[in-house]
DNA sequence: GTATATTATATAGATTAACATATTAAGTCT
DNA sequence: AGACTTAATATGTTAATCTATATAATATAC
């Protein structure tokens, strides 16, 4: 539904496939069956953070809550330590995620 | 249930409170109801992306996902650039949030 | 002591994530 | 073609969020 939540998805995807690991290795490191790493990957369930934590978890990610107007230099920060994990930044003009004044559907 | 979680939950009181918000308040921002707010930030929710993203949009803060080996420059940049929406630094001895490797009960 | 404001809890109902499992589709390889 | 791997979908069931509303608890005023 959300921007957000597809370029968490997106996001997710594309750390799982950089670190070359299939929906069902990926579920099993994290305890969450293929089936529904697929449907989170589309885009398809709103998941819970306890899920969202546990992918992120397996794939040597961390969630945080930063302040909006620290966020470019985070973007810089991690795009600049590791490119593979986030994706080719051409790929993804937003690094990680980023969330827009509104207007998203 | 998770550290992560709860440590999840402190911040977004924190939050919420350094921008002098009541639960109600921010309720309305963030199209939550107060009681739930309350279930969220006492960790008695597993909450999903969806209230997350609404409770940080309203709190002026972006949720990322960052390489967990980049994760002690994030914090320190967060860290100095505003220290009253996260917290007391002395309060909060991890930033923002931080998975440990297991062992939380 | 009586308002007022904020937060914590509670109930009931609707929606849905999460699970297990299976199957389909699509690609790769020999 | 057949065997294999991966990913997308489907169904049915369980468990939980989420909402609305109301109330209790707690503090802070007047």
């Amino acid at each position: 539904m959300n921007y957000t939540t597809e370029h968490i998805a997106r996001t997710l995807r594309k750390a799982r496939e950089a670190k070359g690991l299939s929906q069902r290795e990926l579920g099993r490191k994290a305890g969450v069956p293929q089936g529904h790493i697929s449907k989170i990957e589309n885009g398809a369930v709103d998941l819970r953070l306890s899920s969202l934590i546990a992918l992120a978890r397996a794939l040597d990610l961390e969630l945080a809550l930063v302040p909006r107007k620290s966020l470019p230099a985070v973007k810089s920060l991690v795009r600049g330590s590791l490119a593979e994990v986030i994706g080719d930044a051409r790929l993804t003009p937003r690094p990680l995620y980023s969330l827009d004044e509104e207007g998203d559907d």
